[in-house]
DNA sequence: GCTACTATGAAAATAAGT
DNA sequence: ACTTATTTTCATAGTAGC
Protein backbone atom coordinates (compact mmCIF):
# COMPACT_ATOMS: atom_id res chain seq x y z
CA UNK A 1 0.00 0.00 0.00
CA UNK A 2 1.48 3.56 -0.72
CA UNK A 3 0.17 6.37 1.39
CA UNK A 4 0.51 9.24 0.74
CA UNK A 5 0.15 12.07 3.42
CA UNK A 6 0.23 15.78 2.66
CA UNK A 7 0.41 18.46 4.63
CA UNK A 8 -0.30 21.91 4.14
CA UNK A 9 -1.85 24.85 6.01
CA UNK A 10 -4.75 27.32 5.30
CA UNK A 11 -7.12 29.46 7.41
CA UNK A 12 -9.47 27.29 5.60
CA UNK A 13 -11.22 24.03 6.98
CA UNK A 14 -9.21 21.39 5.04
CA UNK A 15 -7.99 18.24 6.22
CA UNK A 16 -4.82 16.33 5.80
CA UNK A 17 -4.77 14.32 2.59
CA UNK A 18 -4.16 10.47 2.56
CA UNK A 19 -4.77 8.53 -0.50
CA UNK A 20 -3.57 5.19 -1.47
CA UNK A 21 -3.44 2.43 -4.61
CA UNK A 22 -5.06 -0.19 -2.94
CA UNK A 23 -8.63 1.75 -2.30
CA UNK A 24 -10.17 0.94 -6.21
CA UNK A 25 -11.94 -1.89 -5.14
CA UNK A 26 -15.00 -0.11 -4.39
CA UNK A 27 -17.48 -2.36 -6.64
CA UNK A 28 -20.28 -3.01 -5.38
CA UNK A 29 -21.85 -2.30 -2.12
CA UNK A 30 -23.94 0.32 0.09
CA UNK A 31 -23.12 3.60 0.03
CA UNK A 32 -21.98 3.57 3.52
CA UNK A 33 -19.75 0.51 3.14
CA UNK A 34 -17.72 1.78 0.05
CA UNK A 35 -17.58 5.17 2.26
CA UNK A 36 -15.85 2.72 4.92
CA UNK A 37 -13.74 0.78 2.62
CA UNK A 38 -12.38 4.30 1.18
CA UNK A 39 -11.50 5.72 4.50
CA UNK A 40 -9.98 2.12 5.92
CA UNK A 41 -8.58 1.83 2.65
CA UNK A 42 -6.25 5.22 3.64
CA UNK A 43 -5.71 3.60 6.85
CA UNK A 44 -7.58 4.48 9.38
CA UNK A 45 -9.16 1.45 11.54
CA UNK A 46 -12.91 0.04 10.72
CA UNK A 47 -14.24 1.31 14.10
CA UNK A 48 -13.08 4.51 14.02
CA UNK A 49 -14.18 4.88 10.64
CA UNK A 50 -17.48 3.98 11.72
CA UNK A 51 -17.61 6.18 14.38
CA UNK A 52 -16.87 9.28 12.49
CA UNK A 53 -19.40 8.44 9.52
CA UNK A 54 -22.35 8.24 12.28
CA UNK A 55 -21.17 11.36 13.83
CA UNK A 56 -20.74 13.60 10.49
CA UNK A 57 -23.49 11.94 8.15
CA UNK A 58 -22.75 10.37 5.23
CA UNK A 59 -22.38 13.30 2.96
CA UNK A 60 -19.70 15.08 3.86
CA UNK A 61 -16.38 13.21 3.63
CA UNK A 62 -14.44 16.01 4.52
CA UNK A 63 -15.57 16.60 7.79
CA UNK A 64 -15.62 12.48 8.60
CA UNK A 65 -11.61 12.62 7.49
CA UNK A 66 -11.35 16.20 9.56
CA UNK A 67 -12.78 13.69 12.16
CA UNK A 68 -10.58 11.04 11.95
CA UNK A 69 -7.30 13.08 11.62
CA UNK A 70 -8.47 14.33 14.64
CA UNK A 71 -8.64 11.06 16.43
CA UNK A 72 -5.29 10.54 15.56
CA UNK A 73 -3.89 13.46 17.28
CA UNK A 74 -5.75 12.45 20.13
CA UNK A 75 -5.59 8.79 20.63
CA UNK A 76 -2.73 6.42 20.15
CA UNK A 77 -5.47 4.63 18.70
CA UNK A 78 -4.87 1.10 16.68
CA UNK A 79 -4.46 2.59 13.26
CA UNK A 80 -1.14 3.62 13.96
CA UNK A 81 -0.54 -0.36 13.97
CA UNK A 82 0.96 0.18 9.88
CA UNK A 83 -0.05 -2.20 7.37
CA UNK A 84 2.33 -4.97 7.48
CA UNK A 85 3.40 -3.74 4.04
CA UNK A 86 6.62 -3.87 2.82
CA UNK A 87 6.56 -0.24 1.68
CA UNK A 88 8.64 1.71 3.79
CA UNK A 89 7.57 4.94 3.06
CA UNK A 90 3.98 4.37 5.19
CA UNK A 91 5.87 3.02 7.76
CA UNK A 92 8.37 5.53 8.77
CA UNK A 93 4.71 7.66 8.71
CA UNK A 94 2.91 5.53 10.93
CA UNK A 95 6.04 4.65 12.91
CA UNK A 96 6.27 8.68 13.78
CA UNK A 97 2.78 8.70 14.76
CA UNK A 98 3.15 6.11 17.58
CA UNK A 99 6.21 7.35 18.70
CA UNK A 100 5.06 11.27 19.31
CA UNK A 101 1.44 10.24 20.44
CA UNK A 102 2.63 7.89 23.22
CA UNK A 103 2.71 10.99 25.34
CA UNK A 104 0.29 10.91 27.53
CA UNK A 105 -2.04 13.65 26.80
CA UNK A 106 -5.60 13.81 25.94
CA UNK A 107 -7.29 16.34 24.17
CA UNK A 108 -10.93 15.35 25.67
CA UNK A 109 -9.33 16.01 29.31
CA UNK A 110 -8.27 18.74 28.47
CA UNK A 111 -11.24 19.68 27.21
CA UNK A 112 -13.11 18.47 30.38
CA UNK A 113 -10.63 20.16 32.82
CA UNK A 114 -10.29 23.34 31.58
CA UNK A 115 -13.80 24.14 30.88
CA UNK A 116 -13.40 27.40 32.70
CA UNK A 117 -10.49 28.47 30.14
CA UNK A 118 -11.81 30.71 27.35
CA UNK A 119 -11.42 28.43 24.39
CA UNK A 120 -8.30 30.44 23.32
CA UNK A 121 -6.29 29.51 26.21
CA UNK A 122 -7.40 26.26 25.83
CA UNK A 123 -6.10 25.46 22.24
CA UNK A 124 -3.31 27.05 22.99
CA UNK A 125 -2.61 24.55 26.05
CA UNK A 126 -3.35 21.97 24.15
CA UNK A 127 -0.94 22.46 21.42
CA UNK A 128 1.82 23.20 23.95
CA UNK A 129 1.28 20.41 25.39
CA UNK A 130 1.50 18.42 22.15
CA UNK A 131 5.71 19.97 22.17
CA UNK A 132 4.86 23.37 20.26
CA UNK A 133 5.83 26.85 22.00
CA UNK A 134 3.16 28.77 22.99
CA UNK A 135 4.57 31.22 20.40
CA UNK A 136 3.98 29.13 17.73
CA UNK A 137 0.49 28.40 18.98
CA UNK A 138 -0.58 31.90 19.42
CA UNK A 139 0.76 32.48 15.98
CA UNK A 140 -1.35 29.64 14.36
CA UNK A 141 -4.40 30.67 15.87
CA UNK A 142 -4.11 34.04 15.02
CA UNK A 143 -3.39 33.23 11.48
CA UNK A 144 -5.97 30.50 11.02
CA UNK A 145 -8.92 31.81 13.06
CA UNK A 146 -10.99 31.42 15.54
CA UNK A 147 -12.13 28.09 15.60
CA UNK A 148 -9.67 26.40 14.08
CA UNK A 149 -9.38 22.82 14.70
CA UNK A 150 -6.59 21.15 16.06
CA UNK A 151 -5.26 19.52 12.83
CA UNK A 152 -5.47 22.94 11.20
CA UNK A 153 -3.34 24.63 13.76
CA UNK A 154 -0.85 22.15 13.53
CA UNK A 155 -0.79 21.61 10.10
CA UNK A 156 -0.10 25.56 10.05
CA UNK A 157 2.44 25.58 12.35
CA UNK A 158 4.08 22.24 10.55
CA UNK A 159 3.95 23.75 7.44
CA UNK A 160 5.62 26.97 9.05
CA UNK A 161 8.21 24.40 10.42
CA UNK A 162 8.74 22.91 7.07
CA UNK A 163 9.34 26.79 5.50
CA UNK A 164 12.10 27.36 8.07
CA UNK A 165 14.03 24.49 8.06
CA UNK A 166 13.91 24.47 4.37
CA UNK A 167 15.54 28.16 5.01
CA UNK A 168 19.37 27.79 5.14
CA UNK A 169 19.78 30.79 7.03
CA UNK A 170 17.48 29.92 10.26
CA UNK A 171 19.04 26.48 10.48
CA UNK A 172 22.04 28.34 11.86
CA UNK A 173 20.68 30.51 13.78
CA UNK A 174 20.59 29.98 17.44
CA UNK A 175 16.73 29.19 18.16
CA UNK A 176 16.12 25.82 19.22
CA UNK A 177 15.04 23.80 16.57
CA UNK A 178 11.19 23.09 16.46
CA UNK A 179 9.89 19.73 17.24
CA UNK A 180 8.01 18.18 14.21
CA UNK A 181 6.27 15.80 16.47
CA UNK A 182 4.46 13.08 14.14
CA UNK A 183 4.28 15.79 11.34
CA UNK A 184 7.68 14.34 10.64
CA UNK A 185 5.67 12.05 8.03
CA UNK A 186 7.04 10.73 5.13
CA UNK A 187 6.37 13.13 2.80
CA UNK A 188 8.45 15.59 4.43
CA UNK A 189 11.52 13.38 5.44
CA UNK A 190 11.55 12.22 1.85
CA UNK A 191 11.66 16.08 0.44
CA UNK A 192 13.75 16.91 3.11
CA UNK A 193 16.53 14.44 2.63
CA UNK A 194 16.68 15.23 -0.83
CA UNK A 195 17.26 18.80 -0.16
CA UNK A 196 19.87 17.75 2.41
CA UNK A 197 21.78 15.37 -0.07
CA UNK A 198 21.91 18.00 -2.50
CA UNK A 199 22.96 20.66 -0.07
CA UNK A 200 25.72 18.52 0.36
CA UNK A 201 26.96 17.99 -3.06
CA UNK A 202 27.29 21.50 -3.13
CA UNK A 203 29.32 22.75 -0.02
CA UNK A 204 27.63 25.46 1.90
CA UNK A 205 23.47 25.61 1.86
CA UNK A 206 22.85 26.46 -1.52
CA UNK A 207 19.32 27.80 -2.22
CA UNK A 208 18.09 28.36 -5.92
CA UNK A 209 19.37 31.54 -7.32
CA UNK A 210 18.03 33.52 -10.07
CA UNK A 211 20.04 33.16 -13.24
CA UNK A 212 21.26 36.44 -14.58
CA UNK A 213 19.93 36.74 -17.92
CA UNK A 214 16.88 35.35 -17.12
CA UNK A 215 16.28 33.40 -20.08
CA UNK A 216 15.78 29.93 -18.53
CA UNK A 217 16.45 27.31 -21.27
CA UNK A 218 16.27 29.50 -23.80
CA UNK A 219 13.92 32.76 -25.52
CA UNK A 220 13.58 33.05 -29.42
CA UNK A 221 14.78 36.48 -29.58
CA UNK A 222 18.59 35.12 -27.78
CA UNK A 223 20.74 32.80 -30.06
CA UNK A 224 21.43 29.98 -27.20
CA UNK A 225 21.94 26.37 -27.96
CA UNK A 226 19.15 24.70 -25.87
CA UNK A 227 21.06 22.78 -23.11
CA UNK A 228 20.36 18.92 -22.30
CA UNK A 229 18.40 18.26 -18.93
CA UNK A 230 17.15 14.89 -17.58
CA UNK A 231 14.23 14.94 -15.30
CA UNK A 232 13.94 13.49 -12.15
CA UNK A 233 11.77 10.22 -12.32
CA UNK A 234 9.00 11.02 -9.86
CA UNK A 235 8.27 13.83 -12.38
CA UNK A 236 7.80 12.36 -15.17
CA UNK A 237 4.21 12.36 -16.67
CA UNK A 238 2.19 11.37 -17.19
CA UNK A 239 0.49 14.15 -16.63
CA UNK A 240 2.23 16.97 -17.71
CA UNK A 241 2.95 19.64 -15.46
CA UNK A 242 3.16 23.24 -15.51
CA UNK A 243 3.27 25.36 -12.90
CA UNK A 244 3.96 29.17 -12.29
CA UNK A 245 5.03 32.14 -9.61
CA UNK A 246 6.97 34.74 -8.87
CA UNK A 247 10.32 34.78 -9.38
CA UNK A 248 11.63 37.32 -6.66
CA UNK A 249 9.50 35.17 -3.82
CA UNK A 250 11.24 35.40 -0.57
CA UNK A 251 13.59 33.07 0.36
CA UNK A 252 13.71 29.63 0.95
CA UNK A 253 10.10 29.44 -1.35
CA UNK A 254 11.22 28.39 -4.97
CA UNK A 255 13.39 25.50 -2.74
CA UNK A 256 10.21 24.46 -0.92
CA UNK A 257 8.24 24.66 -3.83
CA UNK A 258 11.12 22.70 -5.97
CA UNK A 259 10.91 20.12 -3.45
CA UNK A 260 7.35 19.25 -3.45
CA UNK A 261 7.21 19.16 -7.48
CA UNK A 262 9.00 16.17 -7.73
CA UNK A 263 12.76 17.87 -7.78
CA UNK A 264 12.21 20.14 -10.57
CA UNK A 265 14.14 22.90 -11.22
CA UNK A 266 12.23 26.03 -11.60
CA UNK A 267 13.19 27.78 -14.96
CA UNK A 268 13.52 30.91 -14.37
CA UNK A 269 11.93 33.63 -17.17
CA UNK A 270 11.85 37.21 -17.65
CA UNK A 271 9.17 38.17 -20.25
CA UNK A 272 10.74 41.42 -21.21
CA UNK A 273 12.47 39.14 -23.56
CA UNK A 274 9.03 37.70 -25.14
CA UNK A 275 7.09 41.39 -25.11
CA UNK A 276 7.61 45.35 -24.06
CA UNK A 277 7.33 44.45 -20.20
CA UNK A 278 9.43 42.63 -17.48
CA UNK A 279 8.25 39.65 -15.56
CA UNK A 280 10.53 37.99 -13.67
CA UNK A 281 8.49 34.35 -12.65
CA UNK A 282 9.54 30.71 -12.49
CA UNK A 283 7.73 27.87 -13.98
CA UNK A 284 8.55 24.42 -13.06
CA UNK A 285 7.21 21.79 -15.06
CA UNK A 286 8.41 18.41 -17.12
CA UNK A 287 7.86 19.43 -20.59
CA UNK A 288 10.23 19.18 -22.99
CA UNK A 289 12.39 22.17 -23.63
CA UNK A 290 13.78 21.13 -27.36
CA UNK A 291 11.89 22.41 -30.89
CA UNK A 292 10.20 25.23 -29.06
CA UNK A 293 8.46 27.51 -31.16
CA UNK A 294 6.99 31.14 -30.44
CA UNK A 295 3.56 32.56 -31.12
CA UNK A 296 3.49 34.77 -34.04
CA UNK A 297 3.43 37.29 -34.82
CA UNK A 298 6.11 38.12 -32.35
CA UNK A 299 4.94 41.11 -30.13
CA UNK A 300 6.56 44.43 -30.07
CA UNK A 301 9.28 44.11 -28.12
CA UNK A 302 10.27 47.60 -27.50
CA UNK A 303 8.08 50.17 -25.73
CA UNK A 304 7.83 52.55 -28.71
CA UNK A 305 7.11 49.89 -31.32
CA UNK A 306 4.74 48.18 -28.80
CA UNK A 307 3.03 52.19 -27.61
CA UNK A 308 3.80 54.37 -31.05
CA UNK A 309 1.93 57.19 -30.47
CA UNK A 310 4.02 57.99 -27.18
CA UNK A 311 6.97 58.53 -29.36
CA UNK A 312 6.48 61.60 -30.23
CA UNK A 313 6.31 63.01 -25.96
CA UNK A 314 9.37 60.83 -25.02
CA UNK A 315 11.91 62.88 -23.67
CA UNK A 316 15.29 61.81 -24.53
CA UNK A 317 16.24 61.41 -21.02
CA UNK A 318 14.05 59.20 -20.23
CA UNK A 319 16.01 56.33 -21.67
CA UNK A 320 13.97 53.31 -20.63
CA UNK A 321 13.13 50.76 -23.94
CA UNK A 322 11.20 47.94 -21.38
CA UNK A 323 8.10 48.60 -18.73
CA UNK A 324 8.80 47.53 -15.51
CA UNK A 325 6.14 44.43 -14.39
CA UNK A 326 2.46 44.87 -15.25
CA UNK A 327 1.46 44.88 -11.92
CA UNK A 328 -2.84 45.39 -10.39
CA UNK A 329 -2.74 48.46 -9.39
CA UNK A 330 -2.35 51.89 -11.52
CA UNK A 331 -0.26 55.06 -10.63
CA UNK A 332 -2.42 57.86 -9.36
CA UNK A 333 -3.84 61.22 -10.91
CA UNK A 334 -2.15 63.46 -8.29
CA UNK A 335 1.52 61.43 -8.51
CA UNK A 336 1.32 62.05 -12.47
CA UNK A 337 0.03 65.83 -11.84
CA UNK A 338 3.11 66.20 -9.08
CA UNK A 339 4.81 65.35 -12.05
CA UNK A 340 3.68 67.76 -14.63
CA UNK A 341 3.81 70.55 -11.70
CA UNK A 342 7.79 69.74 -11.53
CA UNK A 343 8.60 69.28 -15.36
CA UNK A 344 6.50 72.41 -16.10
CA UNK A 345 8.81 74.78 -13.22
CA UNK A 346 11.61 74.48 -15.81
CA UNK A 347 10.25 74.95 -19.68
CA UNK A 348 13.06 75.78 -21.44
CA UNK A 349 15.36 72.81 -22.24
CA UNK A 350 16.39 69.58 -20.08
CA UNK A 351 14.82 69.89 -16.15
CA UNK A 352 17.78 69.43 -13.96
CA UNK A 353 19.14 66.12 -12.85
CA UNK A 354 17.51 65.49 -9.79
CA UNK A 355 14.23 66.13 -11.13
CA UNK A 356 14.84 64.21 -13.83
CA UNK A 357 15.63 61.31 -11.07
CA UNK A 358 12.18 61.76 -9.35
CA UNK A 359 10.02 62.10 -12.65
CA UNK A 360 12.42 58.72 -13.90
CA UNK A 361 12.23 56.63 -10.48
CA UNK A 362 7.91 57.38 -10.63
CA UNK A 363 7.81 56.28 -14.00
CA UNK A 364 9.82 53.04 -13.33
CA UNK A 365 7.78 52.45 -10.39
CA UNK A 366 4.61 53.29 -11.89
CA UNK A 367 5.31 52.24 -15.66
CA UNK A 368 3.68 55.76 -16.34
CA UNK A 369 4.12 56.52 -20.32
CA UNK A 370 4.19 60.11 -21.71
CA UNK A 371 1.33 61.02 -23.44
CA UNK A 372 1.86 64.68 -24.22
CA UNK A 373 4.06 67.77 -23.20
CA UNK A 374 5.26 66.99 -19.66
CA UNK A 375 2.10 64.44 -18.91
CA UNK A 376 2.84 61.27 -18.06
CA UNK A 377 0.21 58.47 -17.76
CA UNK A 378 -0.58 54.97 -16.41
CA UNK A 379 -1.15 52.10 -19.07
CA UNK A 380 -4.75 51.78 -20.19
CA UNK A 381 -7.00 48.25 -19.66
CA UNK A 382 -6.18 47.46 -23.50
CA UNK A 383 -2.27 48.66 -23.57
CA UNK A 384 -2.10 46.16 -20.57
CA UNK A 385 -3.95 43.11 -22.69
CA UNK A 386 -1.92 43.58 -25.36
CA UNK A 387 1.32 43.69 -23.16
CA UNK A 388 0.39 40.70 -21.75
CA UNK A 389 -0.74 38.53 -25.30
CA UNK A 390 -4.52 38.93 -24.27
CA UNK A 391 -7.15 39.83 -27.36
CA UNK A 392 -8.02 43.20 -27.36
CA UNK A 393 -11.02 43.62 -24.94
CA UNK A 394 -10.78 40.21 -23.77
CA UNK A 395 -11.43 41.28 -20.13
CA UNK A 396 -13.52 44.53 -21.30
CA UNK A 397 -17.36 44.01 -20.43
CA UNK A 398 -19.73 41.81 -19.22
CA UNK A 399 -20.10 43.49 -15.58
CA UNK A 400 -16.25 43.67 -14.74
CA UNK A 401 -14.74 47.46 -13.22
CA UNK A 402 -11.74 48.63 -14.48
CA UNK A 403 -10.04 47.88 -11.21
CA UNK A 404 -10.95 44.79 -11.50
CA UNK A 405 -9.61 44.67 -14.92
CA UNK A 406 -6.31 46.20 -13.67
CA UNK A 407 -5.86 43.25 -11.21
CA UNK A 408 -7.34 40.35 -13.13
CA UNK A 409 -4.59 41.05 -15.78
CA UNK A 410 -2.01 42.18 -13.19
CA UNK A 411 -2.54 38.60 -11.99
CA UNK A 412 -1.97 36.49 -15.32
CA UNK A 413 0.06 35.00 -17.47
CA UNK A 414 2.39 36.72 -19.77
CA UNK A 415 0.76 34.52 -23.18
CA UNK A 416 3.52 34.78 -25.45
CA UNK A 417 6.12 33.48 -22.76
CA UNK A 418 4.09 30.72 -21.59
CA UNK A 419 2.73 29.28 -25.01
CA UNK A 420 6.57 29.24 -26.35
CA UNK A 421 6.94 26.93 -23.59
CA UNK A 422 3.55 25.03 -24.05
CA UNK A 423 4.66 24.66 -28.02
CA UNK A 424 6.08 21.52 -27.50
CA UNK A 425 2.38 20.10 -26.62
CA UNK A 426 1.10 20.48 -30.25
CA UNK A 427 3.18 17.98 -31.92
CA UNK A 428 3.18 15.46 -28.50
CA UNK A 429 -1.11 15.78 -28.72
CA UNK A 430 -2.00 16.23 -32.16
CA UNK A 431 -5.38 15.67 -31.57
CA UNK A 432 -5.70 18.56 -29.45
CA UNK A 433 -5.36 18.09 -24.99
CA UNK A 434 -7.40 17.46 -21.91
CA UNK A 435 -6.41 20.30 -19.60
CA UNK A 436 -7.31 20.97 -16.09
CA UNK A 437 -6.17 24.24 -15.28
CA UNK A 438 -6.04 25.66 -11.82
CA UNK A 439 -5.88 29.07 -10.41
CA UNK A 440 -7.37 29.59 -14.46
CA UNK A 441 -7.63 33.68 -13.84
CA UNK A 442 -8.44 34.49 -16.88
CA UNK A 443 -7.65 31.62 -18.83
CA UNK A 444 -3.68 32.60 -19.77
CA UNK A 445 -2.97 29.06 -20.77
CA UNK A 446 -6.25 28.40 -22.69
CA UNK A 447 -5.27 31.57 -24.40
CA UNK A 448 -2.11 30.22 -24.69
CA UNK A 449 -2.83 26.60 -26.07
CA UNK A 450 -5.30 27.71 -28.55
CA UNK A 451 -3.19 30.18 -30.17
CA UNK A 452 -0.37 27.34 -30.39
CA UNK A 453 -3.43 25.79 -32.48
CA UNK A 454 -3.37 23.11 -30.34
CA UNK A 455 -7.34 22.22 -30.18
CA UNK A 456 -9.31 22.07 -26.43
CA UNK A 457 -10.33 19.00 -26.19
CA UNK A 458 -11.80 19.12 -22.43
CA UNK A 459 -10.71 22.14 -19.97
CA UNK A 460 -11.54 21.58 -16.27
CA UNK A 461 -11.25 25.12 -14.71
CA UNK A 462 -10.93 26.06 -11.48
CA UNK A 463 -11.14 29.87 -10.65
CA UNK A 464 -12.27 31.60 -7.46
CA UNK A 465 -13.32 34.79 -9.21
CA UNK A 466 -16.77 35.22 -10.10
CA UNK A 467 -15.40 37.77 -12.80
CA UNK A 468 -12.60 35.91 -14.20
CA UNK A 469 -14.45 32.84 -14.65
CA UNK A 470 -16.97 34.89 -16.75
CA UNK A 471 -14.29 36.17 -18.52
CA UNK A 472 -13.21 32.69 -19.46
CA UNK A 473 -16.54 31.30 -20.75
CA UNK A 474 -17.32 34.37 -22.73
CA UNK A 475 -13.54 33.55 -24.75
CA UNK A 476 -14.71 30.14 -24.96
CA UNK A 477 -18.14 31.09 -26.46
CA UNK A 478 -16.16 34.11 -28.84
CA UNK A 479 -13.70 31.47 -29.86
CA UNK A 480 -16.20 28.87 -31.13
CA UNK A 481 -14.29 26.50 -28.63
CA UNK A 482 -15.91 22.73 -29.81
CA UNK A 483 -14.20 21.06 -26.52
CA UNK A 484 -15.92 21.03 -23.23
CA UNK A 485 -15.32 23.71 -20.70
CA UNK A 486 -16.09 22.40 -17.00
CA UNK A 487 -15.18 25.10 -14.49
CA UNK A 488 -15.12 25.01 -10.48
CA UNK A 489 -14.93 27.47 -8.06
CA UNK A 490 -12.95 26.58 -5.67
CA UNK A 491 -9.79 23.90 -5.91
CA UNK A 492 -11.35 22.68 -2.44
CA UNK A 493 -13.74 21.09 -4.62
CA UNK A 494 -11.49 18.53 -6.02
CA UNK A 495 -10.50 16.16 -3.50
CA UNK A 496 -10.09 12.54 -4.89
CA UNK A 497 -13.76 11.66 -5.11
CA UNK A 498 -14.29 13.99 -7.69
CA UNK A 499 -11.20 14.16 -9.63
CA UNK A 500 -11.33 10.37 -9.79
CA UNK A 501 -14.79 10.89 -11.32
CA UNK A 502 -13.65 13.36 -13.52
CA UNK A 503 -10.52 11.71 -14.76
CA UNK A 504 -13.27 8.73 -15.31
CA UNK A 505 -15.32 10.70 -17.51
CA UNK A 506 -13.06 12.99 -19.28
CA UNK A 507 -10.38 10.29 -19.77
CA UNK A 508 -7.48 11.56 -17.92
CA UNK A 509 -5.74 14.78 -18.03
CA UNK A 510 -2.77 15.24 -21.01
CA UNK A 511 -1.19 18.31 -18.73
CA UNK A 512 -2.18 20.00 -15.40
CA UNK A 513 -1.45 23.87 -15.48
CA UNK A 514 -1.64 26.58 -12.52
CA UNK A 515 -0.27 29.42 -11.43
CA UNK A 516 -0.74 29.34 -7.47
CA UNK A 517 -1.72 32.97 -5.80
CA UNK A 518 1.50 35.10 -5.32
CA UNK A 519 0.62 38.26 -3.13
CA UNK A 520 1.89 36.67 -0.28
CA UNK A 521 5.41 36.37 -2.05
CA UNK A 522 5.38 39.53 -3.90
CA UNK A 523 7.58 42.41 -3.29
CA UNK A 524 5.17 44.58 -3.76
CA UNK A 525 2.91 43.50 -1.27
CA UNK A 526 3.59 45.78 2.40
CA UNK A 527 1.43 44.02 4.48
CA UNK A 528 0.89 40.73 4.05
CA UNK A 529 4.13 39.30 2.41
CA UNK A 530 3.94 36.45 4.71
CA UNK A 531 5.66 33.55 2.25
CA UNK A 532 4.51 30.63 0.67
CA UNK A 533 2.54 29.95 4.07
CA UNK A 534 0.63 32.84 3.67
CA UNK A 535 -2.97 33.45 3.60
CA UNK A 536 -3.37 33.02 -0.19
CA UNK A 537 -0.31 31.63 -1.41
CA UNK A 538 -0.44 28.69 0.35
CA UNK A 539 -2.92 27.27 -1.66
CA UNK A 540 0.28 26.40 -3.83
CA UNK A 541 0.29 23.10 -1.40
CA UNK A 542 -3.20 22.50 -3.26
CA UNK A 543 -1.85 22.82 -6.56
CA UNK A 544 0.49 19.80 -5.68
CA UNK A 545 -2.19 17.85 -3.78
CA UNK A 546 -4.34 17.90 -6.95
CA UNK A 547 -1.18 16.85 -9.28
CA UNK A 548 -0.59 14.30 -7.50
CA UNK A 549 -3.66 12.98 -7.04
CA UNK A 550 -4.28 13.17 -10.47
CA UNK A 551 -0.33 11.50 -11.34
CA UNK A 552 -1.39 8.71 -8.42
CA UNK A 553 -5.57 8.05 -10.06
CA UNK A 554 -3.91 8.23 -14.02
CA UNK A 555 -1.32 6.08 -12.82
CA UNK A 556 -3.94 3.24 -11.79
CA UNK A 557 -5.52 3.39 -14.90
C1' DG B 1 -23.26 47.23 -1.24
C1' DC B 2 -19.71 48.82 -5.14
C1' DT B 3 -16.05 51.67 -7.20
C1' DA B 4 -12.27 54.70 -7.61
C1' DC B 5 -8.58 56.66 -5.53
C1' DT B 6 -4.45 57.34 -2.63
C1' DA B 7 -0.81 56.55 0.66
C1' DT B 8 1.75 53.14 2.41
C1' DG B 9 8.23 50.27 2.62
C1' DA B 10 10.85 46.27 2.77
C1' DA B 11 13.19 42.39 0.96
C1' DA B 12 16.20 40.77 -2.16
C1' DA B 13 18.55 40.84 -6.49
C1' DT B 14 21.68 43.41 -9.21
C1' DA B 15 25.02 46.92 -10.25
C1' DA B 16 28.75 49.61 -8.98
C1' DG B 17 32.61 50.69 -6.40
C1' DT B 18 36.88 49.59 -3.53
C1' DA C 1 36.19 39.22 -2.62
C1' DC C 2 33.87 42.36 -0.14
C1' DT C 3 31.02 46.51 0.63
C1' DT C 4 27.83 49.89 -0.77
C1' DA C 5 24.39 51.81 -3.83
C1' DT C 6 20.67 51.17 -6.94
C1' DT C 7 16.75 48.87 -8.76
C1' DT C 8 12.71 46.11 -8.79
C1' DT C 9 8.41 44.22 -7.15
C1' DC C 10 1.40 39.19 -10.27
C1' DA C 11 -0.35 44.47 -3.30
C1' DT C 12 -3.26 46.04 0.94
C1' DA C 13 -5.87 49.12 3.79
C1' DG C 14 -8.23 52.93 4.42
C1' DT C 15 -11.22 56.59 2.76
C1' DA C 16 -14.61 59.03 0.22
C1' DG C 17 -18.39 59.13 -2.79
C1' DC C 18 -22.16 57.00 -5.06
Amino acid sequence: MYICLFIHSNHTPRCVYLHCEANSNTGSGTSQSKLILHFVGMGFPEKLVAQAIEENGEGNSESILETLLTYSVLENSPQQQKPSDSDHSSSDYYENFDDDLSDSYSWSEDEESTDSLPIKDKTVLALAKMGYTTDEASIAMERCGPGSSIAELTDFICAAQMAKAADPFLLDEEKPKPKRKFFENELWKRKRHRGCDRRMTFEDGETIRLPNPMIGYGVPTELCPTPYRSLPEGAMGPPYFYYENVALAPKGVWDTIKRFLYDVEPEFVDSKYFCAAARKRGYVHNLPINNRFPLLPLPPRTIHEALPLSRRWWPSWDTRTKLNCLQTCIGSAKLTERIRKALEDHQEGEPPLHVQKYVLDECRKWNLVWVGRNKLAPLECDEVEMLLGFPKNHTRGGGISRTDRYKSLGNSFQVDTVAYHLSVLRDLFPGGVKLLSLFSGIGGAEVALHRLGIPLKTVVSVEKSEVNRNIVRSWWEQTNQKGNLIDFNDVQELDGDRLEQLIHSVGGFDIVIGGSPCNNLAGSNRHHRDGLEGKESSLFYDYFRILDLVKCIMAKR
